[in-house]
DNA sequence: GGTAAGCCTGTACCCGGGTACCGGATGCAA
DNA sequence: TTGCATCCGGTACCCGGGTACAGGCTTACC
């Protein structure tokens, strides 16, 4: 059976650095695989996909930590003995994941319109009432 | 008429800190104010919505220079001569928020979906088919 | 079994995005 | 006009997230 991905491997599939993934170990964001006899890492096939998961969260301005936090939102154990703790942490996560998403379409809204418009002017947009649905609908008042 | 906000001001009422109003001036992310006779400075209301406007892009994901860059997306001129290449600037832009939205998206139905099963394991959702709409959806297979 | 490519641990360094601190100059109210 | 809060420019520092390098062992193939 195959025996698994050799480090340098893994990290050029997924794209990143040989040293991305002692860095990810070392944060527990990956954990530790099997090695060979002399002590080579060997990865299973699953490492590329959470790495790509990884990578994908960080792009939409998760943490590190962040990223540990909604990847281990339940490695620990699955289904039955629903873990309340967890199931808040995950709503809680998700309300904010939500409102990334509402934040991003205004945004997408905003150059759409600025597209449709001719008009070139985010800033002015955003301040002025020169355009129809202005990015100022970002500013929710209640920054830290 | 109103001389306009004291830097203390803007960066209380903005949530920033002081020090990271010049750094975003000297960034060019901020436009540098009036200042009064003194040399103090004095911003125009509008200052504080572009600040909130580049700390909620900031947490979408967005580094400083793209932030500028979606500022920027036309400060310069507004309708008349549409500038093509500023045109496709943004839609290229656009086209990127399109995908952070989905990829958010599938994020938000992997934890609701969690949620619902009482299933708590997204990395085991993600490599193993024991969920039905699993986080691997964010593997588009090609990064960097 | 020789040898080149690949991997090991450890430590040092880099970059983006701020923050802190300093000595000195304002602003403004009493 | 004095006094305290605030702001000025300049420089040095901090943290998260990597990345590079050194010196030595492993693997894989001829």
């Amino acid at each position: 059976m195959n025996p698994g991905l050799r480090s340098g491997e893994l990290a050029q599939a997924a794209g990143v650095n040989l040293q991305t993934l002692r860095y990810y170990e070392r944060r527990g964001l990956l954990a530790e695989p099997t090695r060979s006899p002399g002590g080579h890492r060997l990865y299973p096939a699953e490492a590329l996909t959470l790495l790509r998961v990884i990578k994908t969260a960080q792009r939409l301005g998760f943490t590190l930590d962040e990223v540990a936090e909604l990847v281990d939102l339940g490695t620990h154990r699955h289904g039955r003995r629903r873990d309340t703790s967890l199931q808040r942490r995950a709503a809680t996560k998700l309300a904010e994941i939500e409102t990334k998403i509402a934040d991003l379409q205004t945004i997408a809204e905003s150059l759409r319109t600025a597209l449709d418009a001719g008009c070139d002017d985010l800033t002015t947009c955003a301040t002025t009432d020169c355009c129809p649905i202005p990015l100022a609908g970002l500013d929710h008042g209640d920054n830290k």
